[in-house]
DNA sequence: TAATCATGTTAACACTGTCAACATCGTATA
DNA sequence: TATACGATGTTGACAGTGTTAACATGATTA
């Protein structure tokens, strides 16, 4: 048993990435990625001001994760228009939000303030240059405020709906027959339809 | 000093959507609920299984609160249009997200799985049924399906809007001049602008 | 009047984030 | 090469948390 680890702080965050995804950011306490490393309960410290600043990392790597796929849908080896690698995008982007489910939820939690985490900050908006990108490529010669607009648009959209096709039920079991539940089991069913009529290119 | 409260679920209710709101779910402990009711830490448990119940209910106030306000703004005694209309709870629902931040962020939180308590799902859904009105208004004889899509692109865009409002810096003393910051300090200058040319009708 | 049941209290449990004080190790410098 | 020091680890402690069990009180009902 050696008394230095060695690559505690790395470990460390890549143990949060994983229980964090696996019971929620709530749930996820700094003893027990600790004890998973094998090492005392206070040894994050050394590493880590706080909890939340381990979670700013683990909600970092999220959107660096984000931003890969993102750009690995874009640039497939398919032949496709940039239409279509935007509606691709779109998919993987929702298909991250629903996989990830609880990291996507630490990405977007108020908990962690991003102006307090520079570094966060700039992990979000390389995820977000992704989308910038495409629609460059989608309007050439696009004003810059246009462009502005156009992404917000499409953000907005597609980030509201992968919340609400998280938070929405549609159980069977349940007789959950709202309108609510109706359309977006609707719109479940057939996400690419839904994007190709939704997103503004 | 009596022993009995007398309107205790009540008060702690009301006492959670304000300790809630000013400090965020997550830092909301039953213990300081119970103090503000002067009432001893375990008293709560007389009324709700466990805090989550109570987050619960505080959740199902706000989305009640939600209804009615898209409510008063679609049925102002305002002569407005079915679209002007449309245009005004959009951005009362905007403003609610923005006042009522850390409200907003526990109604569409994971912490509190729906599915557990049918009361918030009906509550939630009782607010996404001003939405359906209105677009019923708008577009009389139209299928149940196309109602369905068109209530989530609207509902998902404008979710969406508010989630990244809340979450997207723009403060001037730092530099961050992102493409995602500067297209968000756009769009929030002029809300209405992007509603019009965003909503779908 | 007596019994019952809802509603309150007290005491205790295991768990959390965090800090201060101490231990060990690798490494830069005298 | 020896040593001083800074980085990294441990131990022990503190206040705060949700929750349960056992008990107390008071209102309702037979």
């Amino acid at each position: 048993m050696k008394y230095h680890h060695g690559n505690l702080k790395e470990e460390l965050i890549s143990s949060a990435c994983i229980i964090c995804e696996a019971d929620g950011h709530a749930h996820m306490s700094l003893r027990s990625i600790a004890k998973e490393a094998k090492v005392s309960q206070t040894a994050p410290y050394r590493h880590f001001k706080t909890k939340e600043c381990l979670l700013a990392k683990v909600s970092g790597r999220g959107f660096e994760e984000l931003k890969e796929i993102l750009n690995k849908a874009s640039t497939s080896d398919k032949k496709l228009s940039s239409k279509e690698k935007f509606l691709e995008m779109g998919e993987a982007y929702i298909e991250f939000g629903l996989a990830k489910r609880n990291t996507y939820d630490l990405m977007h939690s108020p908990t962690i303030d991003k102006n307090e985490f520079p570094e966060l900050l700039e992990s979000a908006a390389g995820a977000f240059d992704e989308l910038v990108n495409i629609l460059i490529e989608l309007n050439p010669g696009i004003s810059e405020k246009d462009l502005g607009v156009k992404c917000i648009k499409n953000w907005a959209m597609i980030h509201g709906l992968v919340d609400l096709l998280r938070n929405v039920s549609f159980q069977e079991d349940t007789k959950n027959n709202s309108n609510a539940a109706n359309a977006m089991a609707l719109v479940k069913s057939d996400i690419r339809s839904f994007l190709i009529s939704s997103i503004e290119f």
